[in-house]
DNA sequence: TGCATATATGTCAGTTCTGACATATACTGC
DNA sequence: GCAGTATATGTCAGAACTGACATATATGCA
């Protein structure tokens, strides 16, 4: 992974574990950050073109506007499962879901 | 959804939401519970095929054996996040878990 | 300019999830 | 029988996530 990509994902707030190398994260790790990535851009997307605002998503989910802010700007605070309801909630499928994650 | 599989899922611990005809679940509830329960078979599947046990499992994330038998369940109480990093965790990448999740 | 709408960011008390532990069950080979 | 190994289930204190709220920033429009 490239250094400056890291850097991004440091000021977000991520704190990735013990890079013993100093020169990234583990695949795993990758991976991982790389899903929620995925997963926020995803949920941007079908939001927007839904055109539905964020309070609007927020009142169906039953949550707040600044949840579904931090959703979307791949805040570490949000879990996944927070991110996959939603995704659900905008009406996404199982096997659409598959295609966000799988997309590169 | 089947009244059978809605029966063996509350009796796993799942409390299905308001279900205002009394017939099932809402399609967001269904793929998010199927989502689930396909991510604990895939991880039960592949942790097998690796010829690894729980304990071996646990000591990879750093978490129990009773927490990996927990996942491997479909257990309500256990996140979509640790069931994806663990999937992670042995190998999986992003695109093998979207066909975990796309596969019927 | 001022007002309305949409989104972003920070904080926090209450809820949920976590690893760890104890203990139970199931299956081997002796 | 019973010792060893693997998995299942229940509990709980501490950690992580949550919705709600306050507030900031951005854009459009009269």
């Amino acid at each position: 992974m490239q250094e400056s990509k890291r850097k991004k994902l440091e000021a977000k707030g991520w704190r990735i574990g013990t890079p013993k190398d100093f020169l990234g994260m583990s695949n795993e790790e990758e991976a991982y950050v790389n899903l929620r990535l995925k997963l926020a851009e995803g949920l941007k997307a079908r939001r927007q073109s839904r055109g539905i605002t964020q309070v609007g998503l927020a009142r169906t989910i039953k949550s707040s506007q600044s949840r579904v802010a931090k959703m979307e700007a791949g805040d570490p605070t949000v879990s996944l499962d927070l991110l996959v309801k939603s995704l659900f909630a905008l009406g996404a499928s199982n096997r659409e879901l598959a295609a966000i994650i799988a997309r590169r």
